[in-house]
RNA sequence: GGGUGUGUAGCUCAGUGGUAUGAGCACUACGUUGACAUCGUAGGGGUCGCUGGUUCGAUCCCAGCCACACCCACCA
């Protein structure tokens, strides 16, 4: 028996653990099946589940039942990221609080203490996507660091070192002062401020008093300068290209070059150059042979090639600009909005610093990753995020994957005696080859950089299915069928997966990519911690339940948009399941059962073969939308069906049969109650997987799993019963509408005669005769008789081709009667007028479509009609 | 500076070249009708951002504009 109240608490962590104990998420790896995979983004080892990946999950959580009840051999894959930076940084944290740096560990020890730390804290998230409902195969659980994937990311490195895509080379990057360590360009993010602008000068050398004006946001980095620029299309400036500026302080000498870096339209027209320190005065720099001086030590404070070894850059700054002051060369200082470069995760300033890093030819890489893509071997949905990604990868740089961490992947690379690079799966290998090389026995020393965490991630696709073995799951499930995942990490992770399976597999890792939005705030605001308008998905799963808040997000997503997460609404699918909850209950109170010999298409009684062909209709919907990605739709057809059709009508409508004394009736809708109710559970299965389950196991059993029953194939239906039903609830609503405008109490029975009937109509009244006295609170319902006379106190309302009339005596408001009239007749009017206006222009009715300007016409006829009737009922009650 | 997307009911959003049968929430009135008040019934509420164009017809297609959001680039 079920409970009273749907109360999800009591069984949707029991289900779960039913399912993962009976291996339900296993794939079946039957040769025989259509293979259907798909590879979960994975979380952060460090992370919780935030709304984005309640969506994320949740969107793929669907797909994969919703294949694996189509038959398909399904395997949804698991795993986690090591994060690095994220996690070091949670570990250091941690040590910190005892006074301990990594440093006084040492890198091994280091290294042991994040492993105990991922044994013992990590991967929360994989118990909260368990919570959400996620049918992950947990048995493959994988993770970017164990020994499988890391054996796939020294092969893959090795591979890309040899074939010359992956180099080292003293370059300008990006440099976090707070890890000490190099990120990529897609780990900056550009914040807004207010700076200063600094404008001073440097005398000419060889001059009386002429000088160059500069201006410059980051007047310490003067002592890098090794060039000033002009254009030489500047008139004022360029009669001093060829001279030489004295850098004032250091007193050193540098050229006054032409370069078209310099826009004569920005600041002084002359450009300070510090190609050590600027990724553009880098360019000019090259372009101008000139030396590059490096100013930074590797906390970023100045080192000894400045007056000021061992400052801060923004103390340095401050004695920059006082020592100018003092020389007189110090013009102004303005405020200057602009945007500074701060590290992804530390927060602090990036500074361009010249350093030894590892590259990845990411622009040979994306030839082929974008050649798939134009030719559809792989398809975006929504297709335009394929404009993005084109954008992207064909302006693409060379990707540094060399970090300055210890948490990580340590590059497979190691240094001869001389420098020599050997690069090698192992130690073994390498010094083999080392020891080839030099004719004797040498000492190697290990490169120390670990990789890039997106090295790794980027494999993700083949590695956990075993790569670089051939394994059966390899061989069945490469490529992936679709990829879900946010828009956000579309050049982070979308692209770089896409790079490297072409070029190690080549083959896409995936067939489809679905990307979704951002899931923000009531009112659409971003989530941050910072601004603490973040929702808890675990909290929103507590109180209304895994099933509300799946059916939420899929409900809300339609493609390319983000969701903003409304507690109201996740509220309102609660009650959705409490709805369907009821509904279940209606029919255990009312012993419903499907015979095992039932056969749907015998059904005889109308309702009941209506809403047979209603559950079909909206099982099509539902196929057909989830075919599409079309999440929101399918989720909304399913909805509609369960409250708007099943519960609001249906159940209504065999009330009076099930309260009945016709046992055949009763006997048939019994059975196809629990049809119906059986298809509800399937085609809502993947959006609501524990309610469904839960109801499944009462009315059909447990020893059949819904987790694995057969999608159902949506049958053809009889329209015309489909047409005589929804006729019986036009007039149902109809009369409702009428008594709810004449303000009759529910608890009144009325006689309700309905005029002007045609055939079909009196048909069907007869037939539904019973139905619609009990839905519409009718004491009779019957034809009008041609014959009879229409009395005074009947009110009238047109209703399709009839007239419904409710003797109302002596209780009819005739004022109220007339208004009401009245504001029928004008609005059909003004309708009459749209239809005379179309249907006298010419040219309409000659260029339009023959079915659209007959369909015009017959609305025309309809509303004169309807017009006369309303007409006569006024002129009946004309003298009241 | 380059790009993408979005402006439809009070709110959050669906949708469509042929009267917007729009949805949920909110709102109003009525309701203890033998599943459900986490409910039912009925109802009010929109010149579909603005301006042009294409078309017999535009909220939908095209162009321009305005507003908002996001992405990429940019420390002079």
């Amino acid at each position: 028996m079920l409970e009273k109240n749907y109360n999800p608490k009591d069984f949707e962590e029991k289900i779960y653990a039913s399912w993962e104990q009976n291996g339900d998420f296993k794939p079946d790896m039957d040769k025989n099946k259509e293979a259907f995979a798909v590879v979960i983004p994975p979380p952060n080892v460090t992370g919780v589940l935030h709304m984005g990946h309640a969506l994320d999950d949740t969107l793929q959580d669907i797909l994969i039942r919703y294949n694996r009840m189509l038959g398909k051999n399904v395997l949804w894959q698991p795993g986690m990221d090591h994060a690095g930076i994220a996690t070091q940084m949670v570990v250091e944290r941690n040590l910190a609080k005892d006074g301990i740096t990594r440093h006084d560990l040492g890198r091994e020890k280091f290294i042991e203490t994040v492993w105990k730390w991922k044994e013992q804290s990590g991967g929360t998230i994989c118990r909260q996507l368990r919570r959400l409902g996620a049918s992950c195969d947990w048995s493959r659980e994988r993770f970017t660091m164990d020994e499988g994937l890391s054996r796939a990311v020294r092969k893959i490195f090795v591979n890309l070192y040899k074939d010359g895509l992956i180099y080292k080379a003293k370059k300008l990057v990006n440099w976090d002062s707070k890890f000490m360590t190099a990120v990529s360009d897609l780990e900056v993010v550009q914040k807004e401020t207010v700076g200063k602008m600094y404008y001073y000068k440097y005398p000419i050398e060889g001059s009386e008093g002429e000088f160059i004006h500069i201006a410059t946001t980051r007047p310490e980095t003067m002592f890098g300068d090794t060039a000033v620029a002009v254009s030489k299309e500047n008139e004022k400036l360029k009669h001093l290209i060829g001279k030489k500026a004295v850098l004032p302080i250091v007193n050193r000498s540098i050229p006054i070059i032409g370069d078209e870096h310099a826009d004569p339209e920005k600041g002084t027209g002359a450009v300070k150059i510090t190609p050590a320190h600027d990724f553009n005065d880098f360019e000019v720099g090259k372009r101008h042979n000139l030396p590059l001086i490096n100013i930074l030590n590797p906390d970023t404070t100045l080192n000894e090639n400045t007056p000021f070894p061992g400052l801060d850059t923004q103390t340095a700054r401050r004695k920059t600009i006082e020592k100018l002051e003092e020389l007189g060369l110090m013009e102004k200082i303005e405020d200057h909005p602009m945007v500074i470069p701060y590290g992804e995760r530390s927060d602090v300033v990036i500074e361009p610093l010249m350093t030894d890093q590892w590259f990845v030819d990411a622009p040979k890489l994306a030839k082929e990753a974008v050649r798939v893509v134009e030719e559809g071997k792989t398809e975006f949905v929504p297709k335009t995020y394929e404009k993005t990604y084109f954008e992207w990868m064909r302006n693409i740089q060379p990707w540094c994957i060399s970090r300055q961490l210890w948490w990580g992947h340590q590059m497979p690379i190691w240094y001869g005696p001389d420098g020599e690079i050997f690069c090698e799966e192992n130690e073994e290998e390498a010094q083999a080859v080392a020891d080839k090389h030099y004719g004797r026995h040498v000492a190697l020393t290990r490169e120390t950089d670990v990789l890039d965490t997106w090295f790794s991630s980027g494999l993700w696709a083949f590695s956990t299915l075993g790569w670089p073995d051939k394994t059966e799951y390899l061989k069945t499930f490469y490529p992936t069928s679709v990829l879900v995942t946010g828009f956000d990490i579309i050049f982070f992770w979308v692209a770089r997966m896409m790079m490297m399976s072409m070029y190690m597999m080549k083959e896409v890792p995936f067939r489809k990519i679905y990307m979704h939005g951002l899931v923000r705030d009531e009112q659409g605001r971003k989530m941050s911690k910072s601004k603490g308008n973040t929702i808890d998905p675990m909290e929103t799963i507590e109180k209304y339940g895994a099933d509300a808040l799946r059916f939420f997000m899929a409900a809300m997503e339609t493609q390319g948009r983000d969701i903003n997460v409304s507690e109201a609404r996740i509220a309102g699918y609660r009650n959705f399941a409490t709805k369907l909850w009821n509904a279940a209950r209606f029919g255990e109170m009312n012993e419903v059962s499907l015979p095992a010999d039932f056969d749907v298409s015998r059904v005889k009684d109308t309702v009941n073969k209506w809403i047979v062909a209603k559950a079909e209709q909206a099982t099509k919907e539902v196929t057909d939308n989830l075919n599409a990605f079309r999440f929101s739709d399918a989720a909304n057809a399913v909805y509609q069906f369960v409250w708007g059709t099943f519960c609001d009508w249906y159940i209504e409508m065999i009330k009076p049969v099930l309260y009945g004394a016709d046992e055949e009736v009763k006997t048939e809708t019994r059975a196809v109650f629990a049809w119906v109710l059986k298809r509800i559970l399937i085609i809502l299965h993947p959006f609501m997987p524990f309610i469904t389950t839960e109801l499944w196991n009462n009315l059909v059993g447990p020893e059949t799993k819904l987790i694995k029953a057969p999608w159902p194939q949506a049958e053809n239906f009889d329209a015309a019963v489909v047409k005589e039903v929804d006729w019986a609830i036009d007039l149902i609503t109809a009369i409702r509408s009428l008594r709810s405008e004449m303000n009759l109490p529910a608890s009144t029975r009325l006689t309700v005669y309905l005029k002007d009937a045609n055939g079909e109509s009196a048909a069907a009244l007869r037939q539904f005769n019973r139905i619609i006295c009990s839905l519409a609170r009718l004491e009779k319902l019957e034809c009008f008789a041609p014959s009879a006379e229409i009395s005074k106190d009947m009110v009238q309302s047109v209703f399709k081709e009839a007239v419904i009339l409710l003797p109302l005596k002596g209780v009819v408001d005739f004022a109220a009667e007339k208004e009401r009239l009245n504001k029928e007749l004008a609005s059909l009017n003004k309708n009459l007028e749209g239809y005379a206006r179309k249907l006298g222009n010419a040219s309409f009715v000659e260029r339009a479509p023959a079915a659209v300007v007959e369909e015009e016409k017959r609305r025309q006829a309809e509303a004169l009609e309807n017009k006369a009737k309303i007409e006569e009922a006024l002129a009946r009650i004309a003298g009241f």
